[in-house]
DNA sequence: GATGAATGAGTATTCATTCAT
DNA sequence: CATGAATGAATACTCATTCAT
């Protein structure tokens, strides 16, 4: 797993993400990976040792540009309530204008901890921690109230939104815009926590 | 082929949640469900064309039983916010009554649409619009705000306590208990949409 | 490796053995073995779960039988040179009889321990045993010099016919036959080692 | 394409020998040579047109030097058994003081028949024919007698020296010093053919 | 000449599915 | 109906060899 060349790494990287979105982890081939990134299929295991190494570090690597970009965009408010808007909006707009790597965020990462079992999706509880943090902030500011328990109602506020986007991935159609939505789900959620 | 009102499917069925659910769908072998469910190989392919097969039958087997339970339960309730609290803790306990089950459900289910191109899961819609009833109803007593959608509400509602189920089902030990997040649950989505 | 079925087993050796003569191990296709003996490629996985333990199968196969055919032999007769030129004359005449055994014995048994790095041959051990034993019980009735050390006369002797053997098995046409070689190559040893 | 008196060419075959003699020719990799060689992958392909090609370069250099070697050894002497005598102290010599080289010779010259079609090795005829060579010497000085035939008994006499390297070449730890098994051996040899 | 990244032909092995018993 | 031995299509991965720099 050298990494003398980058450029072909991601562009082995973005080869996978259309086709995993396309048939799932299971049934993408090597061979279809390698014809899409225009190289030959050995080339790739200049790069990746295995077939599974190619999911992970494409994970690694959408996973830190949606937290940068997250983060981003959070320190842009400094409302707790604000900032919960925001992520609701650039969450869901991620996923509508990156639809191979929600797909394969949506489907394969569920299946992810079963074939990597030591791999331990860091990113993913950094992102999750992204709203622990908002309602850790409202709960000192005396926004939220109390009661609230950060640990379950990040984990309430994303799933929410995930389940929205699952809906957007597997549906042929989009039904309801993003704004719609995430004016919809952090509204919910907001006055659902706010003291 | 298949003989739904047979013993040995059900059998079959049983032997497939073990081993799916340990071992994921694509690497569980056909021969470890027949070895499970204590039958032949051939056995199985009586009851099932294919393996896809199982896996189908076994959602609807699943769903059919939570979508029976869940009516029965929200029907003992008739305030709407009842049924919404009701909801939530029968959908968490599931989930922790039925480790196997809610793993396959979690994780298969998500890539199921991809492997299972024309199946078309009634069963699972009929399962988000039992909140989604709850919420019309909600809105025609003049208890949830007229601002609600209810396609959104109910899948908002449903992944908040999916995302929980699924941080349970990953994880080894269960931090907070079905009450608890149950409660949270209910209460922040309760106020969120409440008039 | 279930050995179920004897006979299949075997004609995947027998199989193996043709086509390991003629390629060597390294270029023998298991595709090729298949097609030998008459079965599909994965038949043969049923019954041997390694390319290298069809090799090792077979080594202890034809071992067994040399082995046992020897010590038939050599149990028909008495006097120690007698056996010694006995011993000349079916190992020589066995290379002769079985082309195929005697060119994987002699070509893959070598490289065999760099692969095999557990297998013990132990079947080889016995065979030089055979002659090392008619060594001691010569020297004990006082026919062979108190002189010579069994366990370098054994490998002298082996060697000896075989690689007469090899010359044979390398060569297209046979010069000096059997009989010849035999006698010639026994009568070096006993002149070179009795009283 | 080969340039014999390159040095580097001769770094290749040094890098070889250690590498083969670990490993066996099949699953010796060539960028594995070129690393011990201390040289690029591409670099080996200058001096050899293929991975066979380095075997055979190596058999041959050896070859010559041994043969070059033992001629030297021979001459030392006048008397056919003196000959004798130095030429299996010498051989089982060399096998002590080139372990590695000993070992490919032992492992790999034998199943070289197979993939090297239309290479003929003639420094190992030659080699044979040192011994044959001496036997007739000894014959017409009338020494040995008129029975034994040459091109049997030189085999002989080297399978008992190469069966004894083998030994020791497969063996971790090496029984019987090289002095003793090389009079043993020479001695059973002398004995046995002399008039 | 030297490099080493890229190539792509080659193959052992797996496992869903079949079917003769 | 049940069996389980047999099938053979499918594919990740290796590594000798090439060739642009």
């Amino acid at each position: 797993m050298r990494h003398k060349n980058n450029e072909k790494s991601r562009k082995i990287i973005a080869a996978a993400t259309k086709i995993f979105a396309k048939k799932g982890f299971y049934k993408a081939k090597v061979s279809e990976i390698a014809q899409e990134a225009g190289i030959a299929d050995g080339t790739i295991y200049i790069y990746f040792k295995h077939k599974d190494d190619i999911l992970i570090a494409l994970f690694e690597e959408k996973m830190r540009e949606v937290l940068d970009n997250m983060k981003k965009q959070i320190s842009l408010e400094s409302d707790p309530f604000a900032k919960i808007e925001r992520f609701a909006y650039f969450h869901l707009k991620l996923i509508e204008d990156n639809k191979d790597m929600a797909e394969i965020i949506q489907v394969e990462l569920r299946q992810s901890s079963k074939f990597m079992k030591n791999y331990q999706n860091k990113k993913f509880a950094q992102y999750l921690d992204l709203i622990g943090d908002i309602i850790q902030e409202g709960k000192e500011k005396g926004l939220i109230s109390q009661d609230i328990i950060p640990g379950i109602a990040k984990r309430a506020f994303f799933g929410a939104l995930d389940e929205m986007s699952r809906f957007w991935v597997l549906s042929k159609r989009r039904k309801y815009d993003v704004e719609t939505a995430a004016r919809q789900i952090s509204s919910y959620f907001i006055n659902g926590i706010k003291n």
